[in-house]
DNA sequence: GGGTTAACCTGCGGGC
DNA sequence: TGCCCGCAGGTTAACC
């Protein structure tokens, strides 16, 4: 599921092959693929046409194409608009040939003037989607497309500051893991980097977060950093297909997991077998031993 | 207003 | 063989 690591590997193929080139031609092939895009189909590939994109940006597990004023328009007017795209669950933003057949689960296709490698939004479960936005100013005075103003810096970001994500913490009255899942708070995290961060943070995930320490909240953020590291540098995690680069490629960091995925196996660290538990319609996987619940627990 | 839950969606695998 | 059910999970609207 492409959290953080995957869609920052997605990014940087986009960058290199998508950043100075012009769309030609917009096909949406499922209207659900651009329901954020408020103004419907025709609106969404008449701001496209005709625009060149700059360059390829991401916070947390979003990104966004921003675009050259459209010509005619003077440069520099106002903040712009870009291309924003969210994989959802099982999104893939592939580079193909024009002539490569379309995919089963082929959603929205951009086309570009050079008639190169176009590109295309592929999702199964159509849970991911496109929009054209303005950038808009978030609280902490970074441009961003207009509906993401809410979400936080990710820890790869210089401006990401922890000694307000420990009082943040503090605030709260929930859990840890749902605060890490919580992109307003931190963003990037979602429950495959949860689980790892946690079991290398050795802290159950339903500590109350008033109660973590400013240490421990040291040891969570260096494990959310630490292998969301790991992952960019293998490639990204992929369970099968759904998860892909440009290119169609799957990473490999799903098997340095340790936690994730790895019910009955033993903990890399004790040996105890690894658990399973439900959390939040999903599922939570930890170490009882590494990572014993606390006496006080908030789900 | 903060915290929590359910719904959205498709494919796959297990059980019967 | 084929049907049904549960599961996977990011985001957000709706609820408490």
């Amino acid at each position: 599921m492409p959290e953080l690591p995957e869609v920052e590997v997605v990014r940087r193929g986009l960058e290199k092959w998508v950043a100075g080139r012009t769309v030609a031609g917009v096909r949406v092939g499922h209207p659900r693929a651009i329901r954020r895009h408020q103004t419907g189909a025709e609106d969404f590939a008449g701001q496209l046409v005709g625009r060149r994109i700059e360059s390829a940006c991401r916070r947390g597990k979003y990104l966004w194409l921003p675009l050259a004023a459209p010509a005619g328009a003077e440069d520099g007017a106002g903040p712009g608009e870009a291309l924003l795209a969210h994989l959802g669950m099982s999104g893939q933003l592939l580079m193909q040939s024009p002539q490569a057949p379309a995919e089963l689960h082929l959603r929205v296709r951009l086309s570009f003037a050079d008639g190169g490698r176009e590109l295309r939004f592929v999702d199964q479960r159509t849970f991911g989607g496109l929009a054209v936005e303005a950038i808009a100013t978030a609280h902490d005075g970074t441009e961003v497309p207009r509906s993401i103003t809410h979400i936080a810096a990710d820890v790869l970001e210089p401006r990401f500051d922890d000694e307000r994500f420990f009082h943040a913490l503090h605030r709260r009255r929930t859990g840890i893991k749902r605060a890490l899942l919580d992109q307003s708070l931190i963003s990037g995290v979602g429950n495959i980097y949860a689980d790892e961060a946690l079991w290398r943070a050795r802290l159950h995930y339903a500590r109350p977060t008033e109660t973590l320490t400013r240490r421990e909240v040291s040891r969570i953020l260096d494990g959310v950093r630490a292998v969301m590291a790991d992952a960019l540098a293998a490639g990204g995690t992929s369970f099968d297909s759904l998860y892909v680069n440009v290119n169609g490629e799957s990473g490999y960091f799903d098997r340095s997991l340790e936690a994730y995925g790895r019910t009955d196996e033993p903990c890399s660290r004790c040996g105890t077998p690894i658990r399973r538990e439900a959390f939040m319609n999903r599922s939570s996987y930890y170490c009882p031993r590494c990572q014993p619940r606390p006496r006080r627990a908030r789900w």
